[in-house]
DNA sequence: ACATTGACCTGAGAGC
DNA sequence: TGCTCTCAGGTCAATG
């Protein structure tokens, strides 16, 4: 689930809720999803500090604590965040809690344990070991800068697009929803793709990304013509109604219309 | 460089 | 109902 468009969305959720409060405890119940640290390190890391912003690039969050770094999360396949006051409220799975002195409490919830927390007390040594490419809404980002990226670069369009250390925020969905707006099968061999095909593609993601976040990642709430609520077998093309199929590409299942995305070659 | 596979975890859904 | 199998939106390491 979470890609680009989800992280955004729970990035405004920890600011409209988390911030400049003084944490007062940290409690973990799975100690494998605390990265880089023990959960005793990261509470006293975190203790007495407060959230005084976000950033975000591509999958990852990042909340700035004053002075002495940030806090990293990363969703994995099945995290998410949740607010709340009451103890009983927390939701399943909830692995990681940061307990405010406001008495309100903030949930790192990971059903499958495949996301993490960590510390980051140097945030420029921390970018540079994960080696991110920029995010894929960064606004330094234009469509030459786009295509500069494709220079060189060989194979597949999607696993390109859904490789984190070009281009930061795609992953399996929305790599497909992209190809599908832009008309573009994922096979497609990306050196076979020329600049105008490649800015088009360019500006299809943006628009892509940003209606997404807009719905607030709610299926209910994007456009009619949106791939990601048909993802599900014998689903039809929300374009042309034809039926749509799944192909492996780079290991994941790839949703596509063979009408509306004719195969390459 | 590029692609595939299995591992990491755990639950949901299908099929028997 | 209960069991078993397969699959899932992310990475990472190992291997062609």
């Amino acid at each position: 689930m979470p890609e680009l468009p989800d992280v955004e969305t729970f990035r405004r959720y920890l600011d409209a809720t988390a911030l400049h409060q003084t944490i007062a405890g940290v409690e973990v119940d799975a100690p494998r999803v605390v990265a880089r640290a023990s959960p005793q390190e990261l509470e006293s890391f975190l203790q007495g500090r407060q959230f005084a912003g976000t950033r975000r690039q591509g999958k990852h969050l990042f909340a700035v604590l004053d002075r002495i770094g940030w806090l990293e999360l990363h969703f994995g396949m099945t995290g998410y965040l949740a607010y709340f006051q009451d103890p009983g409220e927390a939701p399943a799975y909830s692995h990681v809690q940061f307990r405010f002195d406001n008495g309100f409490r903030l949930a790192f919830v990971d059903r499958r344990k495949l996301g993490h927390v960590a510390p980051v007390p140097d945030p420029d040594a921390y970018l540079a070991e994960l080696g991110l490419g920029v995010d894929a809404l960064d606004p330094g980002l234009d469509a030459a800068g786009f295509r500069r990226l494709a220079k060189g670069r060989r194979g597949q369009v999607k696993c390109w697009l859904m490789d984190q250390e070009t281009l930061a925020g795609l992953g399996n969905v929305y790599s497909d929803e992209v190809l599908f707006h832009a008309g573009i099968h994922p096979k497609q061999p990306l050196e076979d793709l020329g600049p105008e095909q490649l800015s088009r593609l360019f500006r299809t993601l943006r628009e892509v990304l940003e209606t997404a976040i807009e719905a607030k990642v709610d299926p209910e709430r994007m456009p009619a013509d949106f791939l990601l609520p048909q993802r599900e077998q014998g689903a039809g093309c929300p374009r042309c109604g034809a039926e749509l199929e799944t192909l492996k590409a780079c290991g994941r299942t790839a949703y596509h219309c063979p009408r509306c995305q004719p195969a390459p070659g």
